[in-house]
DNA sequence: ATTTGTGCAAATCGTTTGCATCTGA
DNA sequence: TCAGATGCAAACGATTTGCACAAAT
């Protein structure tokens, strides 16, 4: 994917082999909702050997690059989306699962933010259950 | 307050000591919310002593009585909101601050659940930046 | 050559657990 | 009495960090 090299290389990011691989997997064209140590495990079946901190810190620098969004929902992991449009999601708390929403969702009755500050954006989960 | 000592009863909560310092605090009236090490500093200061386990457990036990809600906002540590009827949340990154929202919110275009699930609930957190 | 990234293992932080001891009904 | 609660310290699991080594420009 020479397209991915230049993905990074535009962020200033050095396309090294460990974020080539991960950058490959992840960028495949289809939405993932992963955690650290589920990418390293997934890359791991695929005999790619990227360590687990490396992975943390490749996740990190594409968060901060925006190729990818921290999904705060639940409180033991950290989920990262490479979806990075505005979105919404449904959350199965038994599974611990995301799904994405893509539907727009409209609000009435939005409150003003506290003075002195904005609203950055506006984030929907639709807890759900059996 | 005698009033907790019978809402922890009729709860199968023992009134023990601890619980009342914790439970006294807690339901003063005034929504608060508060991290398990938060309280434990909190009862510190007062000169209460309660094990951090035990504040711990008991933030769990008043969790499963529905005496307060577990919010699950950013992924570091789990707060604990003694406002337990439904409504949604301003959170501010930086100070991972938490600020109850009064307003009603509506919503069009709310997405069906896929099949076999059902909406539990639906949680709107409007993220602050200054 | 110089900067930047990687991998390991140790450290950290919030939270949980095991277990001996204590307490309240 | 005795089930249930507490407190301590050790265990845990996710994440971060320090540092020596390796790779990229």
């Amino acid at each position: 994917m020479e397209n991915i090299k230049e993905i990074l290389i535009s962020k200033s990011l050095r396309p090294t082999k460990q974020r080539m691989l991960i950058a490959n997997y992840l960028f495949d064209g289809r939405d993932k909702h992963i955690t650290a140590e589920g990418l390293h495990n997934k890359l791991k079946k695929l005999s790619l050997r990227v360590s687990l901190a490396t992975v943390y810190n490749t996740l990190h620098d594409f968060c901060e690059k925006e190729l990818l969004n921290k999904v705060s929902i639940n409180s033991d992991k950290i989920y990262f989306d490479t979806n990075t449009s505005p979105h919404h999601h449904f959350y199965v708390a038994k599974e611990q699962q995301l799904i994405d929403v893509s539907n727009e969702i409209k609000f009435k009755g939005l409150p003003k933010p506290p003075k002195g500050k904005k609203i950055d954006k506006v984030e929907i989960i639709i807890h759900l259950k059996k």
